[in-house]
DNA sequence: CATATTTCAGATCTACTGAAATAA
DNA sequence: CTTATTTCAGTAGATCTGAAATAT
């Protein structure tokens, strides 16, 4: 069990995850929060958008964009080119909020990757970029 | 973002769910079932020796162990050196059923790494064990 | 008519929390 | 009295399904 890849994977994920949650919840975040506000920075974006982007489920993505409007990270408003999607675009509080959302990820990679050095965690950034490129081809 | 390890690892982990969840369900079982009956083919263990070799939480232990019992893939019987404890041991039909669960869990396996080649599996196989090692350290 | 977007209500699986009963 | 084991009830988070309303 210990050289099967997929339950490596499993409890790989489920220690990042515990991290994840942690760390975001001492800020009152979650992860959802900086995989949708950072792609803002490079300019506003339909919903579906960031869905597609992020890999984050359309219905999953309201939810989250709801609480960071109450936040006032992003604002929503109807797009009047195409009046079935909302634009949505960051606010300078988002930008502050992405900054620390930021710092709190840095702190979580380099506690996960703690075990590795240098070499063997670029490796492992390219070996699972791999596998994420193949589950998107298929 | 594509570069963030908690990311790739947590999409990596998401896709490799899928899969496990899919191919199990396809022979009506899923992953926890694997996970437990395998170590007990090297005998009878307790659940919680069992909790502790699979990483599984005693209360989901004993959901699934529920679980097996009822299709006849186990036996629990108190242990008599120790009147707290079950003695959990697998039966000729679990074991059976095991042969067919590490098949579906081979094939897993292969879809998931599909893009790596044999050295980049072994590499990823390590990496993953040195970062299962590091969590449980502290 | 088919397709795309937003939204909501609900479901699943994994992981976890808390508490009780029993026994070492 | 403290610790370990089993059990149950319930929670939380990420992912996904299905359907409706609206607009292209």
């Amino acid at each position: 069990m210990e050289h099967l890849p997929s339950w490596l994977l499993t409890q790989a994920a489920a220690h990042a995850h515990r991290l994840v949650t942690e760390h975001f919840a001492e800020i009152g975040a979650r992860g959802y929060h900086y995989r949708l506000l950072t792609p803002l920075l490079d300019g506003p974006a339909s919903q579906a958008d960031l869905g597609r982007r992020t890999g984050i489920h359309f219905s999953d993505v309201v939810a989250a964009l709801n609480e960071l409007t109450g936040s006032g990270y992003l604002e929503r408003r109807p797009d009047p080119a195409d009046k079935r999607r909302n634009v949505v675009t960051i606010t300078a509080r988002g930008r502050e909020r992405v900054k620390e959302l930021a710092a709190t990820a840095a702190a979580i990679q380099e506690e996960l990757l703690a075990p590795l050095n240098a070499a063997e965690r670029t490796e492992l950034v390219r070996l699972l970029g791999l596998l994420r490129a193949g589950a998107a081809a298929e």
